[in-house]
DNA sequence: ATAGTCCGCTACGAAATAAGTAGCGATTGT
DNA sequence: ACAATCGCTACTTATTTCGTAGCGGACTAT
């Protein structure tokens, strides 16, 4: 006699916690990545599709505006970097790289 | 004069570095919001379910089969739990929650 | 034994998101 | 003037995710 589940409810966003919205960002494809990438250099339209193995333009273009709606992302005449807010997330995302080299040892067996 | 995109690539995907790798995985709907509700309790697979918003049986039954592909989540009689590797991902992801509390002020304005 | 309930999970059509390609208008270089 | 490149949009196709119904197994109550 458990509670049934509820018939509806905002599915995957924001309900109540921060960390939430955070999930909903960054799990969706290429947000991780296009970070990444502006991390290591600030890139133009065509050379940050380029970093991320040509991925098409109209999902770029809608990725920017997100993420630029995030305050993660802003737009310059050399191209477009990280915000004060971006690089900050970068910053405790760093250790996934260490991460992902262990993982990496692990799963290949 | 610069390379023109190389017409077929492998998208999304690890080409190269490990780090790419977690970023197909994590930036997949849900699998960070899994695994952030199994590193609080190890949960059934409905309980699991309702804690994720009541996500779709069907997409929760392959994210769980590629967690475990992945050796970050194991099956055991009382329900799904993290590996080794699945509590060592969350330690490093665990400083966003502190990270998504200051966006979460700076954005609302 | 039978019927009811809950479970983990699957099947399958509908909706949403991403990929792929062509090309426009603006800018830059020759 | 001309060609090349740029950021970006429009549009079609492919892939992913949702939502719901329900199966077979385990447990329980009658």
């Amino acid at each position: 006699m458990t509670t049934p589940l509820p018939k509806k409810l905002v599915r995957g966003s924001t309900s109540g916690v921060a960390i939430m919205a955070v999930f909903d960002l960054l799990g969706r494809k290429w947000n991780m990545r296009i970070m990444w990438e502006l991390n290591t250099a600030s890139l133009s339209f065509r050379a940050l599709q380029e970093q991320c193995d040509g991925m098409s333009p109209s999902v770029l273009n809608t990725r920017i505006k997100q993420l630029t709606e995030a305050k993660l992302v802003y737009t310059t005449s050399e191209g477009y970097k990280l915000t004060e807010l971006g690089l900050s997330l970068m910053n405790t995302l760093n250790p996934l790289r260490d991460w992902a080299a262990e993982w990496e040892e692990e799963i290949k067996q």
